[in-house]
DNA sequence: CGCCTTTGACCGGCGC
DNA sequence: GCGCCGGTCAAAGGCG
C-alpha cells in the first residue's frame, strides 16, 4: 500500500503528450469523463499509417492505425486538489499483439473479464518507483484486431526504458 | 538473485 | 440488504 503522495511539484505536466513517442493519426477530446457504452466503429475507419520511426525499438508496431482520445478537467482549473486529478488517455491501436512497447516498463497487476467484452481485460502498473501510472489494455470486442490502451496519470519520470 | 507473471480472493461502489 | 461489476492486492512460481 501506498499512502504516500509524491509528485514533486516540479515535475511536468500535460507536457509529456507533446513527447509523446508514437505518432497518432487523429486524436479525439471527449468532454464527457466516459465514452459513450458502444463506440460506434467509425471510431476505426480507415487512417492507417505506418510508423517507421518506432519501428526499430519493436517489430510490432509494423502499420497500426492509432486513435488517441483525451478526458481530463482542464478547464475547471480548481478542481486540482481533486481525487480524480488523473489524466485518462484512452489509445485505439490496431494490433496483433496486445503488449505495445510504449517505452515504458509496465508490470501486470491483474486481469479481469469484463461482461461487455468477451476478452479479458489487463490491467499494468509503471514499475519504476514513484511513478504510479496505471495502464488498462483489452481488446476491442467488436473489433478482436484492435486493442484499446488507456492510461491513467502522469509519469514522475521523462525517461523511458 | 531479482523481478515479473499468473490466479484467486477481496473490496468498494452502485443498482435494484 | 443483496447481487453485480470492476478494480486492486497478495502469494507463489517461473524466468532471465
Amino acid at each position: 500500500m501506498t499512502d504516500k503522495n509524491p509528485r514533486p511539484p516540479d515535475s511536468p505536466d500535460d507536457d509529456f503528450t507533446n513527447q509523446w513517442p508514437l505518432e497518432l493519426s487523429e486524436y479525439l477530446n471527449f468532454d464527457d469523463d466516459q465514452w459513450p457504452d458502444d463506440y460506434p466503429e467509425s471510431f476505426v475507419s480507415g487512417h492507417v499509417f505506418s510508423h517507421n520511426n518506432q519501428a526499430n525499438e519493436v517489430g510490432n508496431f509494423g502499420g497500426s492505425s492509432t486513435h488517441f482520445e483525451e478526458s481530463s478537467s482542464r478547464d475547471v482549473g480548481n478542481e486540482r486538489e481533486k481525487k480524480e486529478v488523473r489524466d485518462r488517455v484512452a489509445f485505439k491501436t490496431k494490433s496483433e499483439v496486445e503488449i505495445l512497447d510504449d517505452g515504458f516498463k509496465w508490470r501486470k497487476y491483474g486481469k479481469k473479464m469484463v461482461k461487455n467484452s468477451p476478452n479479458p481485460r489487463n490491467y499494468y502498473r509503471c514499475s519504476v518507483d514513484g511513478c504510479q501510472v496505471k495502464k488498462r489494455v483489452e481488446r476491442d470486442k467488436d473489433d478482436p484486431r484492435y486493442v484499446i490502451t488507456t492510461y491513467e496519470g502522469i509519469h514522475n519520470h521523462q525517461s523511458y526504458i
